[in-house]
DNA sequence: GGATAATAGTTGTTTTTGTAACTAACAAGG
DNA sequence: CCTTGTTAGTTACAAAAACAACTATTATCC
């Protein structure tokens, strides 16, 4: 490319833009992991997620999980969907309330639970191995402060 | 939810993974924005960005524009051909390497990049005063570290 | 120079997502 | 109770993304 038309005044620079920042970081570092439940245990993203929110809270139902990640109620609704069809999660209707069901895993789903947290907790110490710790602790801060999760 | 199942010594907590703080973070934080180009100039993600790419940068082809923010060619053409028949930009052809374009912006594509220019501008700016200069400056150096920007 | 491979960009097909409308169950007010 | 409104979750259809196969052009190298 040639002729940056910086005349105009233009101290803009896409590449400072903190949205496409966040986003282009987002996709790059995600890409490894997403590899491993991708190729590895055939899930989306989706699907994952729901995955460690169960692993990692326990019981919770598809509208906890939506809340919690802020993943829309459809997504859930088809990701629940394929992670019970392979037998990782149970559903298990709330008799209190008949509308809501309870999600949990299988052992099945634990195990994989296990070995994908594994996984990823190896994978975040090495994004993580770039910055001193205190560069860390203030990136998760400004990170969450922005993403709303206070 | 209930039940924790903190009892397997289970540090991980997948609000502190990176991946998925810098998911939420880019998308809650592209959230606002995304409505101007998307309902008020009726573009999609990757239409912006090829023209923010050619207002910022000048005259390149769609493989710069790919390369540099790490776009699928398929995503480029199709952006590129709806920007091209809103006559937001034109194409002409390289008569040294015949395969190749050179996209740059028409007044309409140059006005319209100079307008959401100001408004993620100002953006940009509402989302950095939560935090102090210093830190903003740190998270984009980190960013660009993290995206494989450097 | 002619076969073979590489490159820029496009098009077609399949997955995944987004959006809206739907079902079933509960809640609230009259 | 019984209408009206809400809520949890699903399903159907439309929009967008991912992936693979394609065309046209240029580069390689025997």
């Amino acid at each position: 490319m040639t002729n940056p038309e910086n005349d105009e005044k233009d101290e803009f620079d896409l590449r400072n833009f903190l949205p496409f920042l966040l986003n282009q970081a987002a996709e790059e570092s995600s890409l490894e992991f997403q590899q491993v439940y991708k190729n590895r245990y055939g899930m989306l993203r989706t699907e994952w997620r729901v995955l460690f929110h169960l692993g990692n809270y326990g019981e919770m139902t598809a509208k906890d999980i939506g809340q919690r990640a802020k993943i829309h109620k459809t997504k859930i609704s088809r990701a629940v969907a394929k992670l019970e069809q392979r037998r990782f999660l149970k559903r298990i209707r709330d008799e209190e309330d008949r509308r809501v069901e309870r999600l949990s895993l299988t052992q099945a789903g634990h195990s994989s639970y296990r070995e994908l947290r594994e996984i990823a907790q190896s994978y975040d110490a090495k994004l993580a191995a770039q910055f001193t710790s205190g560069e860390v602790a203030l990136l998760r801060m400004m990170l969450r402060r922005l993403a709303g999760m206070d």
